[in-house]
DNA sequence: GTCTATAAAGTGATAGAC
DNA sequence: GTCTATCACTTTATAGAC
């Protein structure tokens, strides 16, 4: 952030939608303050009601920045694996092996996401919306995880020869997702139970992808392992 | 909360901690007022400050507690499971039959105590602060948590013939109650995902646990199935 | 042990100059 | 588009009566 210079127009905007991230992912909602979200914008604080609104405004200014940041990255994964999908359906043999690797790419492209330091401050602010979820919420679920958790349950359904809307399917695409989740949410726990405390690089991300593999070829492999 | 006439001195804190538990888990430390946390316990807000010396007194007291009332609970059941962790340990067949039900037994354990109505408040606590870990979660960790990772991580290893100080074992005992907490965490996604805008009920609780028996046979399991 | 009252600081929003 | 200044209100903490 090296401004001598006033921001203008749309690099206040762009500064305040950083600072929301960073602030409201720390501090929530209610606790961040309309001064320390100009302050770490380096703006004034009236430039928050200008541009915003209100603080409010920012917040879910803030939560459309953060879901169209995740969809570009995992649109483009969901639609392959869309396409795959279809493929499998239309093929015969081998079916187990590529949903595990589709399977393992989504997970794996989510644990990536969420791993990365840039995207700490979007888990947080979505980890506490969950827990007391507001407008903010729906347009994150709308604009991103909905098709996300679809694409994989639809995966569960494939390998398990399941109806993709039962509910065992539905339930069997959630303990994956929380077998990703768990690394992100649990964070505190992660540096004590496993002595992470420089966070996740790229060997405990492979370490973390092993495991899940495992866990993917165990559930839905052809009897075989490795 | 029937009380026309004042409580008296354990009576206030006990309804000030129960107050914290409801108001620090809705709305974060900061948000939480005396104020609205005084109210929510039916008494005088300077009694915050008699009785806890400040606002973040009542917050670690509030830890101290939920801490003590889920070991209360949790602590019995991972004590069992380490007098069975001993047993399986001296003995030679159905090793990985009996690390499965151990397993199982903790996992559905946690799965129940976190999807009470009454620990709701609980979960929204701990979820909140391990995304900003203080002093309040090393209350949570040394008391209860840091234990309960190491039975699990011990069955891992057991099962699959790991050390259980490897990191291939911690890991898939994070795996495991990543399982289990996606039904606390991504409560919000869970409603929209599955339609379960009611809460986790015994119905769901036993598919829930159906899937998780599943997960559990097909990693450690012997080859075949059911 | 509980109350009222209040001090001192912080809050979101906005009017008005530039 | 950005700033300063300020209003009206809430915040935590505490002094002092009972």
């Amino acid at each position: 952030m090296s401004k001598a210079r006033p921001l203008r127009g749309e690099g206040t905007r762009d500064a305040l939608i950083q600072a929301g991230i960073e602030i409201f992912g720390r501090d929530g909602f209610h606790a961040a303050s309309s001064r320390s979200l100009a302050a770490a914008a380096g703006v004034n604080q009236a430039l928050i009601g200008y541009h915003f609104g209100s603080k409010h405004g920012l917040y879910l200014a803030v939560f459309e920045h953060v879901t169209a940041q995740l969809a570009d990255q995992l649109v483009p994964v969901a639609t392959r694996v869309g396409v795959e999908i279809a493929a499998i359906e239309h093929s015969s043999g081998k079916r187990e092996a590529r949903c595990i690797d589709a399977m393992e790419t989504l997970m794996f492209t989510m644990l990536q996401l969420l791993s990365q330091p840039q995207t700490a401050g979007w888990a947080k602010l979505i980890v506490r919306e969950q827990q007391e979820p507001t407008e903010a919420f729906d347009i994150l679920y709308d604009g991103m995880m909905g098709r996300m958790l679809g694409v994989l349950t639809r995966l569960v359904a494939l390998a398990g020869a399941l109806d993709e809307r039962s509910q065992e399917a539905r339930l069997c695409a959630l303990t994956l997702v929380g077998q990703v989740l768990v690394f992100r949410v649990a964070n505190a726990a992660l540096q004590r139970h496993l002595g992470w405390h420089e966070g996740i690089g790229s060997a405990e991300l492979n370490a973390i992808r092993t495991q899940l593999r495992i866990n993917l070829e165990s559930r839905f492999g052809r009897r075989g392992k490795s």
